[in-house]
DNA sequence: GAGTTTGAAACT
DNA sequence: CAGTTTCAAACTC
């Protein structure tokens, strides 16, 4: 195609980081490039954008992979490994096999919203280049999920890198093997649908901390393929591809697989390493995200002792912030424009970060899930950005369509009291925070956990979800069973007096639930249920029906948008998307009546953990917001008895409900995926038993994270 | 953007 | 445990 010039140029490019010219990979890059390195001049696409970011993973100068003809890549990438098959090239070592049908696809490109991809792409790009190009101090890490997850992934590559969807990616690949970085690139036929640049990954292998380099940090890059008909885009998958073979693929051991698909076709180019010769280290890898998750998380089992984590490892870049996903007032739009999530392992370490559109303006919400074997903690990326700096000022005024990225501003309390939603939520402040004399950060650990623990201590539930969804509130809550279907209810009441509980001042209101019997609320007319109601709901359902229109005012004027549940259906759940914004919002659904399909965000989503230990929250995993089916998908034990999808317990002490039969059948997740957490903790407490639940979780920590698709 | 209102958290 | 104060978010202008 016309376009594989500029895109060869760009490879080439990229490839030619002066630090790795030397290095074989470089030569396979040539090999792969005829075309001599441009400096590219693809700027407008996200993919620019994120470029620096990728190349900064070589130090070099970067070229943008923009829209490079897929197939001209993919063809490429075919040869290159047809011809390294022969040869030691790292590349293609293991028997790349050209012939698409032999690919193997974990990727069902169909279901994805191309476009949604695309615009995650987008931002994800703009994000790139605010958060990270800039800061030096950070290691730049861009990723972008545009894949669904599989949960079915029993094994990848122990250490992935890098995943890299573009064709660029395509070729850092080879030389990222040669470099021995230990990245792994997942390529993505389309580049605009994924790109992952993480630098850091320079680290070796097993080192400690992402800041550190990320060292192990895998990513992934998943993408979409754009139906658009881009024939040229290299495709990951293909629809009807068992999730079997890409897991025999993956499970090869020390092998690498690259993948490369495009349209129909896919090739993949098996890459192995011996483990003896690179250990945990694998390569390329092209694949379904979720794959890549799952073996992840298996390998922090799997692998080498955890080192405990410093500081919080945080890697700057483009990410979404679990807690900032919660803002997301406009769930079915933010759905669709979910972000990017990227996960980066280390061999004792996740790292997922997940992007949204939600924050327009690229401020968007880096949410970094770590996870060691012992633990699991969600950290933003950015959390060691200095506060208050101009970005991050622009970022929250940019949010400033809505609750989006908007996190603390505390003053006072250093962000170390319950105050502060940052640290309610168990995660550490991070740039859209606007907070004085914080203290709610890495680097602050010990205060930050002693603290907690103090808090825990004078009130175990302190960092409870203020708000629980559950088909069963009687078992959440402690109460009568009343048998409300996904009837969610704050967790300790509200109390309020003036608000009606028609404002964001009332908890229950904010987590778009009803109000119990637990709320000491005054004139409570709480559309989601009032209180006076509660006693009621097993009779019937506590909506006030007759009440909701005048009440969606008030909603409104809250900011409380109004959800549609079935927009999920219509949402082509990207896993990042999926993952993203779903785990801050899903609508729930009561097996009997709906509450009002209206939801707020909570301003944080607390998903984050403090301690490289201790998993700490994830509790908006299965936020406030979440119902409990949602939190079924999310969240699941394989260890527990009953079959692998039972009651979980949410990092943040949130319980997970055990998905009703009818879960499954619910409409809505047809040909929905799921993210599986595997054996998350239980409640986080530091302070008492549930520390001790969640070690007794740790063995199996962040055992799966995977994004199934439902029949 | 500044000031007010609100209710949770913290304190006594 | 109750009352008061402190705090930061939510809200209003």
């Amino acid at each position: 195609m016309e376009m594989d010039t500029p895109e060869r140029s760009k490879v080439g490019g990229a490839s030619l980081s002066n630090k790795f010219e030397d290095s074989p990979v470089f030569s396979f890059i040539n090999s792969l490039s005829p075309i001599q390195p441009v400096k590219s001049t693809y700027a407008t696409s996200s993919v620019q954008a994120y470029q620096p970011l990728s190349f900064s993973i070589f130090t070099s100068p970067h070229a943008n992979p923009q829209k490079a003809p897929r197939p001209q890549l993919r063809d490429d990438i075919s040869e290159a490994a047809a011809t390294d098959t022969g040869s030691n090239n790292g590349c293609s070592e293991n028997s790349a096999q050209p012939n698409a049908q032999t690919a193997l696809t974990v990727f069902e490109p169909t279901k994805i919203n191309s476009e949604s991809s695309t615009q995650c792409l987008l931002n994800e790009a703009d994000k790139c280049t605010d958060f990270d190009a800039g800061s030096p101090d950070h290691n730049t890490t861009c990723r972008t999920f545009k894949t669904n997850f599989r949960p079915e992934t029993n094994e990848g590559p122990s250490q992935r890198k890098n995943l890299f969807a573009s064709e660029s990616a395509t070729s850092l690949e080879c030389k990222d093997e040669v470099i021995d970085n230990d990245w792994d690139y997942l390529l993505a036929g389309n580049p605009d649908d994924l790109l992952i640049c993480d630098p850091s990954t320079e680290g070796e292998e097993g080192s400690d901390t992402l800041v550190d380099g990320g060292a192990d940090a895998c990513q992934f890059l998943i993408n979409n393929t754009q139906p658009s008909g881009v024939e040229s885009h290299l495709h990951l998958g293909t629809t009807n591809q068992s999730p079997d073979v890409l897991v025999s693929g993956t499970a090869l051991n020390g092998k690498i697989l690259e993948k490369v698909q495009g349209g129909d076709l896919s090739s993949i180019v098996h890459k192995e390493e011996s483990q003896q010769q690179r250990g945990m280290r694998r390569r390329c890898l092209v694949f379904d995200p979720s794959v890549s998750v799952t073996s992840r998380v298996k390998m922090i089992s799997d692998g080498p002792k955890p080192r405990k984590a410093p500081a919080m490892p945080t890697l700057p870049g483009i990410g979404l912030h679990l807690n900032s996903l919660t803002a997301v007032s406009t769930v079915s739009k933010d759905l669709l424009n979910v972000g990017n999530m990227s996960v980066h392992k280390s061999q004792t370490k996740v790292l997922v970060a997940c992007n949204s559109l939600e924050c327009p303006t690229g401020t968007s919400e880096e949410t970094s899930l770590m996870v060691e074997e012992s633990s699991l903690a969600i950290v933003p990326i950015d959390a060691v950005e200095p506060h208050n700096s101009p970005k991050k000022r622009r970022r929250k005024a940019d949010s400033s369509d809505g609750d989006a990225c908007k996190r603390c501003s505390c003053k006072k309390s250093k962000c170390l009291k319950l105050y502060c939603e940052c640290f309610a939520a168990g995660v550490y402040c991070s740039e859209p925070c606007a907070c004085q004399g914080c203290f709610n950060k890495p680097i602050h650990e010990e205060t930050v956990l002693s603290t907690r623990k103090q808090i825990e201590f004078r009130n175990p539930l302190a960092f409870a979800p203020k708000v629980i969804r559950t088909s069963d509130p009687g078992l959440e809550l402690g109460e009568d069973s009343n048998n409300t279907p996904a009837s969610a209810r704050h967790k300790r009441g509200c109390n309020c007096k003036k608000s009606n509980c028609l404002k964001k001042y009332c908890e229950c209101f904010q987590g778009g639930v009803g109000c119990s019997a637990s709320c000491r609320c005054e004139s409570c007319k709480n559309t989601f249920g009032r209180r006076e109601e509660f006693v009621h709901e097993g009779e019937g359902g506590n909506v006030c029906d007759k009440e909701e229109e005048d009440l969606e005012d008030s909603q409104e004027k809250a900011g409380v948008k109004n959800f549609d549940p079935h927009a999920v259906d219509l949402i082509p759940i990207t896993p990042p998307f999926e993952t993203c914004g779903t785990l801050v919002k899903l609508p729930c659904y009561s097996s009997a009546k709906p509450p009002k399909p209206t939801y707020t965000l909570p301003t944080v989503i607390s998903s984050g953990l403090y301690t490289s230990r201790h998993l700490i929250n994830l509790k908006d995993l299965t936020t406030p917001t979440s119902c409990g089916e949602n939190d079924d998908r999310y969240l699941i034990n394989n260890d527990s008895p009953h079959g692998g999808v039972t009651k979980t317990s949410s990092p943040n002490g949130k319980r997970v409900s055990p998905p009703h039969s009818s879960t499954g059948a619910s409409p809505n997740r047809k040909g929905g995926r799921k993210l599986i957490l595997k054996s998350i903790p239980s409640f986080p407490s530091l302070a008492g038993d549930g520390f001790n639940d969640a070690n007794n979780h740790k063995s199996s920590s962040f055992s799966a994270t995977s994004i199934t698709r439902g029949p």
